[in-house]
DNA sequence: AATTTTTGTTTGCACATACAAATATCATTC
DNA sequence: GAATGATATTTGTATGTGCAAACAAAAATT
């Protein structure tokens, strides 16, 4: 019970197969590393990326729905339900009830609050340039940008 | 349902905060499609994506530590012991402390159902290459890869 | 007009993951 | 050889996320 398996993982390792596996721990591994940064740039003001994400688009769209929210941030309905009430927990968004459907305002305090937030966007694209480049960026952007929606399909 | 969604990401915005929100939007959103396809592959064995990939390593390297391994899964050691228990739980690996070591070897069903997994790999790539075009994959994993350890710089 | 189907949103539950603190062991220094 | 510091691993706790089910409202069909 030991050639046989040895040397089926040894073909395993040098096979496209692990590329497929690379593929996935690394989109993983930069979702994280990046994810990071995000974080400890809207960790100032108690949010995480995609809180400050979800805000900008309230602000930029007053009345936004959350399916709509859902499509722009490519996360679930019930994930949007959850950083809504997180921020609305915070005092920046509000919710109305509209028929079935929900309509999600910025408050004044979350309006007020957007530009530093813009701010903080630039500061996570420095420090992504700074490490990788920022030609790089606008590349690797591009090429993820495209593979996600290739394989996600949006939601 | 109308076009009140103008700010859906169809194309990558050209000022340089939305191309930072958009990096980091991706790089989530691209996690996430493939941990999708990953995890439905992986289902069948009732692992996830991470599960596996470390069950391979485990195999490859019987004897190998928690911390070899936060190195080569890029994640931290908590979430190694987590994975771990689960891979310790579905009797397909098992611990052995050795002074303030602890060294992980598969159990003989662990080593039996490697080969499934690896075809399980293989079926994953074949549905990124479908998809993106095996060129594409092979290119944006290089790229992910790179970006991800320098950004991470590994844990 | 009443019933069924579809659509939009929210909850219950589960999971992968991380951080911080606790624990256990090894290595160094005095 | 005892005390201090460094390293390896595990637990407590929290969070973002998703799936499936529940719920609510609109639309369609009868």
């Amino acid at each position: 019970m030991d050639n046989v398996t040895t040397s089926t993982i040894t073909e395993v390792k040098t096979s496209k197969s692990r590329y497929s596996a690379c593929l996935l721990f690394s989109a993983n591994a930069l979702s994280r590393a990046i994810t990071a940064i995000g974080d400890e740039e809207f960790g100032r003001f108690g949010l995480c990326y995609s809180h400050a994400y979800m805000l900008c688009e309230v602000v930029e769209q007053p009345g936004i729905t959350p399916s709509e929210l859902s499509g722009t941030l490519c996360l679930t309905p019930s994930t949007i339900t959850r950083l809504v009430e997180k921020l609305e927990q915070k005092r920046l968004v509000r919710r109305e009830s509209e028929g079935k459907k929900t309509l999600i305002y910025p408050t004044a305090e979350g309006e007020a609050i957007q530009p530093e937030i813009a701010q903080a966007w630039d500061r996570v694209g420095a420090r992504y340039s700074q490490v990788l480049g920022e030609t790089s960026v606008c590349q690797l952007t591009k090429q993820v940008f495209s593979a996600a929606k290739a394989l996600g399909g949006g939601i």
